[in-house]
DNA sequence: AGGTGGACCCGAACGC
DNA sequence: TGCGTTCGGGTCCACC
């Protein structure tokens, strides 16, 4: 599932291939992907556009070209992208779009289950749209543990709800939020409100590692995703309880449970996560 | 208002 | 073996 590491790897592979080419051609190959906008609508406007930067903002990877003109493209949880010289992809069923840039090279966007979007918008329309879906990037200076405790302060939804509501924090996931909280000994469970400052400082450094960790180890791969190079990402020989039900904690041996928190699989040390 | 759960998808894992 | 069922996960939306 592309959290914020998988998305930055994702950016950071793709950076050098998009940066200063233009989309010589673009096909997209499954209506959903531009709904509710007509996919050759979407192509046609992004035919002959020069790259100026990739980006990305929380979970998302931020085309800009020269023009006004930004693709934003979300993964959700199985979209990936792969680089190859012109034609040489092999065939993929799952493949939804290609772009052919003006260096020959091939940039293929695959998604078994359909969920991720591409969203051509104007630059005025940008920080708008990311503003109302998007809270404080959690590596950015500015996330800082009275930040953070401004955005659990109240709250009686589990902490780890907070964690994944995009629109307190970007980018954080599933497993990125169990890591977390590992990390900073808190039970997920815990009403956001009730952290005192010890607490939320230590689930503010929690976040952090585990999302460094995940960069510095280009990402989990889990089932088949793939970096834009094709290479695999380590994070999950990092996880210290996502997957990990029934074996023991590695801080404190008592054996990993797993609950539901927000209708997700929650992994987590009853003994040590107080 | 804030919180929860279903819909959207489809492959993998599981049960019989 | 082969079938049907369940699960999972990001975001949006309906509901309480």
């Amino acid at each position: 599932m592309p959290e914020l590491p998988e998305v930055e790897t994702i950016r950071a592979q793709l950076a050098p291939v998009l940066a200063g080419r233009t989309f010589a051609t673009v096909e997209i190959l499954d209506e959903r992907l531009t709904r509710p906008h007509d996919p050759r609508v979407v192509a046609a406007q992004l035919e002959g556009e020069r790259v100026a930067s990739v980006d990305r903002r929380g979970k998302y990877v931020v085309v800009r070209f020269d023009s006004d003109l930004v693709l934003l493209v979300h993964l959700r949880m199985t979209g990936s992208f792969l680089v190859g010289r012109s034609g040489a992809l092999p065939l993929d069923p799952h493949r939804r779009a290609v772009v052919n840039l003006d260096d020959g090279s091939d940039v293929s966007y695959r998604d078994v289950r359909r969920f991720g979007t591409w969203l051509v918008l104007e630059e005025d329309e940008l920080s708008a749209y990311l503003a109302e879906r998007l809270g404080e990037e959690p590596l950015s200076r500015r996330f800082t543990t009275r930040h953070l405790a401004g955005c659990l302060a109240g709250r009686r939804a589990p902490v780890k709800a907070v964690l994944l509501d995009q629109r307190a924090v970007a980018g954080i996931g599933n497993i990125y939020a169990d890591e977390a909280l590992w990390y900073a000994h808190v039970n997920p469970l815990r009403p956001a409100g009730e952290l005192d400052a010890e607490e939320i400082a230590a689930v503010r450094r929690g976040i952090r590692r585990a999302l460094r960790t995940g960069i510095r180890r280009q990402g989990a791969t889990l089932s088949d995703y793939r970096t834009p190079n094709g290479g695999r990402g380590a994070m999950q020989d990092e996880f210290k309880v996502y997957g990990r039900e029934g074996e023991p904690c590695p801080r404190c041996g008592s054996p990993i449970a797993k609950t539901r928190v927000a209708g997700r699989g929650t992994s987590y040390c009853p003994a040590c996560q107080r």
